[in-house]
DNA sequence: CAGTGGTCTAGACCACTGT
DNA sequence: CAGTGGTCTAGACCACTGA
């Protein structure tokens, strides 16, 4: 019959737009450079704010903007290359990582997740190190390290010690234990109330989960939550540390 | 001066509606149930549609629901694990891998980014080799497979053969390379119109990007793009295979 | 065809930032 | 304080699915 229906997938609005702004990032704004306001680009391109938030959030989400209340939207650097496996296996905390330990706390509620990976009894006593990764100045990850307290007999730090100096001393003895080897996954997730504060994002900010789980001597005996941001972050694995060269 | 202000904090009414959700969702519902409507949901809550499916969306985004237009919203079962980082370093396309070759292609434009890391010309000929994989049934991940022509001058698989077989002799050229390593990166995206048909996904759709860069003769023969989907899968690196036993 | 989720509008108010 | 992005509303219409 031979309709001429060309279109025949009509294109929402905020993903054209999204296109558009891309585009429009890519050969007239500078990294850093202020956009202009929400309302006003929305009456320029004939949108509701709604339509036009859908399309900076989509951006926002590839890691092309960044957008601050109070403040602004701005145009992104490139995602920053976080190199999340160690060539060397080794337990955390070990000299070399770019943690810092903030904190640790003992106790008998865990997630159920965690309770899973690490074999333990639900009501087993267990150690949480809170650890905070920064890059370039920037905060890019927050972490909670779960430690069973059967596994580190030897960490009696009482609670009158300093928040950071109870992380280390968890820390301390875990390295005396022999590291058989280490896995680990990726999944997306959304930041919790507490992780978000820690990642100057807000609440539901999506991040990159990454669970580790540490074995010694046949058994699990450490299992991190690290909470990357997904906007700003690229994680980098395998040997070739070549590869975090390829920014630009 | 024991001002009694308990909320600073407003909680935003689409955060503690998820929280509900995700409660009820734990307790009383089974995997693949379907939830009542949007509209009926949002009376029920006493909100409006868009807040009610704001606190959806997180869901979906966790994992926790899947959406379909025209169907319904069910429970989603847990992720799946899809490993991601084999034991073996092998090239695309050795006997034991999951991935389907679709099709192939030979251009001279891609993507800026690949062409970085591939170190060609801008006009340079490429391969490009289209898969696809499949896990229990269900798509989780499209894949776009650089390789430069200079680096498989023996494939000379005409157009006229089928798209599948042209496929298959790249990948079969790529073979018979020596294979010195590869790294690899992940990071957060949202699916291309092209790749969300193949994940039968909504355009935009977030999606897990994994970029390997393949080694050989010291230089990176080939550049591998998949895609995920960020609210199906969880990606599992390390040697232990013991990791994939976690669903529950 | 009726019912679902997806898109879009035009407003309102709030929380936060910097000056 | 003015200006920004974040939340929320109450509607409307569209695209898709399955009976």
């Amino acid at each position: 019959m031979g309709t001429t229906q060309l279109e025949t997938v009509p294109e929402p609005k905020y993903w054209h737009l999204k296109t558009v702004l891309s585009d429009a990032l890519d050969s007239e704004f500078a990294v850093g450079e202020i956009l202009p306001n929400e309302r006003e680009l929305a009456a320029r391109f004939g949108v509701a704010r709604a339509t036009l938030r859908q399309a900076l959030e989509q951006l926002e989400l590839e890691g092309r903007l960044q957008r601050r209340r109070g403040v602004g939207t701005t145009v992104a650097p490139p995602r920053v290359g976080v190199p999340v496996d160690p060539a060397r296996h080794t337990w955390p905390g070990a000299p070399g990582d770019d943690w810092q330990p903030v904190d640790a706390v003992e106790t008998d509620t865990v997630p159920a997740a965690v309770t899973r990976l690490l074999e333990t009894a639900p009501g087993d006593r267990v150690h949480i190190v809170r650890r905070s990764r920064v890059t370039n100045g920037q905060p890019v990850a927050a972490e909670l390290l779960y430690v069973p307290t059967a596994a580190v007999p030897g960490c009696v730090e009482p609670a009158s010690a300093g928040a950071q100096t109870r992380a280390r001393a968890v820390l301390q003895e875990l390295h005396k234990l022999a590291l058989d080897g280490q896995d680990r996954t990726v999944e997306l997730g959304s930041a919790r109330a507490e992780d978000a504060k820690q990642l100057d994002r807000l609440p539901g900010a999506p991040v990159l989960v990454v669970t580790t789980r540490y074995v010694s001597a046949g058994r699990t005996t450490a299992v991190a939550v690290s909470t990357y941001r997904a906007d700003t972050c690229r994680l980098t694995f395998g040997e070739s540390d070549a590869v975090a060269v390829l920014a630009g």
